[in-house]
DNA sequence: AACAGGATGTCGGCTGGCTGACTAAGAATA
DNA sequence: TATTCTTAGTCAGCCAGCCGACATCCTGTT
């Protein structure tokens, strides 16, 4: 892969079009290159502390585990999102990432890399606090969710982001692709498998959303308050 | 106050003290001072969504509200803490500051005054970052407790880590000053006011631990695994 | 000392949703 | 086309811990 491959990628990206041409070279002479296929695990913080990871394109799933081994999936990360030690902090929980869509292409750099170029660029090390702050938002909603809502509750507003984000219109139908399970939909609104399939069924009686195995069709966005 | 009182301040901040004198003294002619007593309202995001606060002395609380009026005590700050919107994203949740200690002082800066600060410091800008990635790893890993533990495994962590953080050992004792209710405590680790009151009992009886309306004294620390 | 308002203590009833256990239906491998 | 593996569907049983209700105890105030 040449340098102008890279080069784009990086350039378009929510974070580093920031930087001129110069200071994009210098983040790519230090990325490295990784992809997987569906299944495949991108990631693991036991092995690679050192590392900020960004998505070049596909979706994956980071998996916390804790001391007894119970797993939950902590985040559904696309194309632009960063993942690894992306906080700069040395302390690393248990987790990993695994590619949930097709083809995940992603990058690397090494955290001292990385923290020299943010060093030098005073505009990238801005954003990036930005970016990083709202990653901190985000995981307050979700604790706050989880505080405040039940399960009913926390499945709905998981369903209307999901929509919001990358659904794509059809007639007045909302059509989502589906890469995830019940179990992991479980996992993220922090609930279990067969609560979902209730709720789906439920749902779906109640003519509110259809779904297969790869597809959900939302028909009244509005009705999952 | 004059500019001394303030400098010394900053000066042995976690944050500020890489700053040289001159960079010094720009933060604090953006500076603004706030003092409360016990049971005092120091911030409302609703009113002043466009400022960041550090503490100068004392604790408070941070309490979130959601739509329908719950609240939730969502952290506890100290000294050199900050909040406020110090994240600098824009978005707000609804939620407000009170002091729980008798006399809190805090200074607060307004967003784009500090974010230009630290445009102009790159170490600033770096050691910023950071910080904002600890307080989501801390937040990362309440959302791990809540998802994996229960309510008693909660109580005994947030107990083990308050008498590291601030415990005086006295003997083989250690005896934290205690300005939390059990509501408090409660809304912190996600429980009910009544559970929270029952544990205590529970582990008094167990000898692990003794306490008052103003002190916690723990007697057996490795008993609260 | 009396009072008020908040913080604790205690208890019984109730329930959301987890658990386990088993079946059925797709997908993948061969 | 048979076999195996993963995902989805369904149901009865169960329980941690929430909820309401009320009693009691502190602490600061008058």
């Amino acid at each position: 892969m040449n340098l102008e491959t890279k080069y784009w990628h990086l350039h378009n990206h929510q974070l580093f079009n920031a930087l001129n041409s110069a200071e994009l070279k210098q983040i790519c002479l230090i990325t490295n290159f990784k992809t997987a296929k569906k299944g495949e695990i991108i990631y693991f913080s036991h092995d690679e502390a050192d590392r900020v990871y960004t998505i070049k394109r596909g979706t994956i799933k980071i998996v916390e585990i804790d001391d007894k081994g119970n797993e939950i999936v902590k985040d559904i990360l696309q194309t632009g999102d960063l993942f690894g030690q992306f906080t700069l902090v040395n302390q690393t929980l248990d987790e990993y990432a695994v590619a949930v869509s097709d083809y995940v292409t992603c990058c690397s750099f090494k955290l001292t890399d990385f923290e020299d170029v943010i060093e030098r660029n005073p505009v990238l090390a801005l954003r990036y606090t930005k970016w990083v702050g709202f990653r901190l938002k985000r995981m307050e909603n979700r604790y706050a969710n989880l505080v405040f809502k039940d399960v009913r509750a926390r499945l709905n507003s998981f369903l209307k982001d999901w929509a919001v984000k990358e659904g794509n219109s059809e007639k007045n139908e909302i059509v989502l692709k589906n890469y995830l399970t019940h179990q992991d939909i479980a996992s993220l609104i922090c609930s279990t498998r067969q609560t979902v399939t209730q709720l789906f069924n439920e749902l779906k009686e109640k003519n509110i959303l259809d779904y297969s195995r790869n597809e959900i069709t939302i028909k009244n966005l509005s009705a999952l308050t």
